[in-house]
DNA sequence: CCTCTATGGCGAA
DNA sequence: TCGCCCTAGAGGC
């Protein structure tokens, strides 16, 4: 369940249960089991996220890099932990016995240690994160105004903003009336402007509510606005995972066709100003 | 039971 | 552009 708001709410539950405490380490899994016994028994400097990156900062130089990837979860347990099953790579409890908090971490793309180094590296592959308060969304835009890739595509690049996924990419589109596959060089600044805002917006409040809800009742025709809207994560969405089912605001069936790798939701018609294609 | 899917990203060709 | 990696839950038979 990863976009970047996911990822900064990990980030503060991390903080919540372990900040300042002492802390076990353990990979039932066995793929993380070295630098588990290498964390083991240490304090919980600070987690902290950026895009799609968690970091958990143990001090020493000692922090973990978490990315996960489509399949990756963490899961919380207050009380005694449940025994391990499955496919566990990192279980941090707190050091008490039994321990009080506990955090499971299964199937991410990426847990292994780094060091500032390596840390700068990550990051420097990123551009501005919707979701830190320093982020400015014109460096967003230098990249994109040269681009000549299609703006779907330029959403979900994570040097472009990071922490979009493949929900925002299509709502945001959705919400601003924007045909996927225009070409970032056609966008205008204003445009790009009025979408930066409502992506700052809409990530901020998927932190604060754990959803991605972007629906807003007011833009709905009366006869539409009863119609079943949530997605299996949880939030209202216009067109992500709605392929087939009719539009909210227009009626028309919501099209779907794969762009590198990734499912694209829009509706032609909404999105369809006339605005040449590439 | 089996098959499909998923909010991601990498590296090879 | 492709194949591949990561895992669990949903749905079909």
């Amino acid at each position: 369940m990863p976009e970047g708001h996911t990822i900064h709410r990990l980030a503060a539950e991390y903080n919540a249960r372990f900040r300042g405490v002492v802390t076990r380490s353990s990979s039932p899994q066995g793929r993380f089991a070295a630098e588990a016994a290498q964390l083991d028994g240490r304090v919980l400097a600070g987690a902290w996220a950026y895009g799609k990156h968690l970091f958990c900062d143990f001090g020493d130089n000692l922090t973990v890099h978490i990315h996960l990837g489509l399949l990756g979860k963490v899961g919380f347990f207050s009380g005694p932990p449940p025994a391990p099953v499955g496919a566990l790579r990192w279980r941090l409890t707190t050091a008490d016995d039994p321990p009080q908090c506990t955090a499971d971490l299964r199937g991410p793309t990426a847990c292994e240690l780094v060091d500032p180094a390596q840390i700068d590296r990550i990051l420097g592959q990123l551009g501005p994160d919707p979701l830190r308060e320093d982020s400015d969304g014109d460096l967003a835009w230098h990249r994109i105004r040269k681009s000549r890739r299609p703006i779907a595509a330029l959403l979900m690049d994570q040097q472009i903003a990071p922490g979009v996924g493949n929900i925002y990419r299509a709502e945001l589109l959705y919400r601003h009336r924007l045909e996927p596959m225009m070409a970032g060089q056609l966008l205008k600044y204003r445009e790009w402007q009025a979408m930066w805002a409502d992506l700052v917006d809409l990530m901020h409040e998927g932190v604060r509510t754990g959803r991605i809800d972007t629906v807003r009742a007011e833009h709905l025709p009366e006869a539409m606005g009863r119609l079943p809207r949530v997605d299996r994560h949880g939030g209202e969405v216009y067109v992500y995972r709605r392929a087939g089912m009719p539009c909210l605001v227009c009626g028309t069936k919501v099209r779907t066709t794969e762009l590198e790798h990734r499912n694209l939701f829009w509706c032609n018609k909404c999105q369809n100003i006339g605005r040449r294609r590439r």
